[in-house]
DNA sequence: AAGAACAGGTAATATAATAACGTCTCCTTA
DNA sequence: TAAGGAGACGTTATTATATTACCTGTTCTT
């Protein structure tokens, strides 16, 4: 069976942006930390596509909503906060941010990212994982972070191909 | 068995150097490249230690040992010609170079990245990257370009711990 | 109500990379 | 061997990404 991940195919994208805003909401809540509007209005702009999205685009709507314009360190505070906590992955390779599909599981960011549409599909799949500390503890390596960037055409993208 | 990767431990390393310009010659005359003095001179730099080197950090060297300060261009330009050939690898997670192992071979780049002593240790598992594609496939998504970059402990920074 | 910790505004600066244009060298090929 | 073209590199300016430092205001705690 193959299972077309949701990034790559049409979808109301309305109820995933809500859905992730509302499990922020309750993760913070839980752990007793402050997603402030605008902690909630940058993670939401993150949200908006499944297209990594660069700290100045953020920036550049940011400012014309508010008038006066913002400044980089209002953004990435707020990214810093978000990354921290588990909410938005830094895609290193694009200097970019997507969405973090699975808050709740502390985990690694495996990404597929798409040359044509730009969609970043999240993985978490354990087979790679394990094969990366695998790898390294057999040179006596210990893994702290990985990262995973995989460039390609997903699914929509590659069928006219 | 456990096999301590070279980068992680001490060795003679003018021998590495040597070594990765003589190849690095043998496979631009094979191919027909022009592998001039700024070319080789910015491999030569990239691989004088394990460590990733930014491209501003070649570029410091090229202006004093130059009196003239050379400019980005100049090194970005060798560096794009040694990545296009393989010769060495950019780490997106640093924004910096390091020297290519097995520029013969077409292959992605794997690294372990020490976060103490800052060595890079490049890996060719295809146990990871047939998971990765594997993992991608099942998903509809067509691999071209593979990143994966691991940080934690190399072997020798580990002892103490 | 006081003090501490946190959030965020603001200006300046650091770091990384590219654009655009000119010149020189080397390699063809007639 | 001279003309022409491609490639390599110098040079200036600019763009893109990210951080530092300092200050103000808010919220939390007690």
């Amino acid at each position: 069976m193959i299972l077309t991940p949701l990034a790559s195919r049409p979808h109301d994208h309305s109820r995933c942006v809500s859905h992730a805003l509302a499990e922020a909401e309750s993760i913070c809540t839980r752990q007793g930390l402050r997603l402030t509007t605008l902690r909630k209005r940058v993670l939401e702009l993150v949200w908006q596509s499944h297209k990594p999205l660069g700290a100045y685009d953020i920036l550049a709507v940011l400012s014309e909503e508010d008038g006066r314009r913002a400044a980089p360190p209002t953004v990435y505070r707020a990214l810093d906060f978000l990354l921290e906590n588990g909410l938005v992955h830094r895609i290193a390779s694009l200097n970019a941010f997507v969405g973090c599909n699975q808050p709740e599981l502390a985990h690694q960011g495996q990404f597929l990212i798409c040359r044509q549409c730009h969609a970043a599909i999240e993985l978490e799949q354990a087979v790679i994982s394990d094969a990366i500390i695998a790898s390294a503890a057999a040179v006596g390596f210990s893994v702290e972070r990985q990262t995973v960037e995989v460039v390609g055409l997903c699914a929509g993208c590659g069928e006219g191909a």
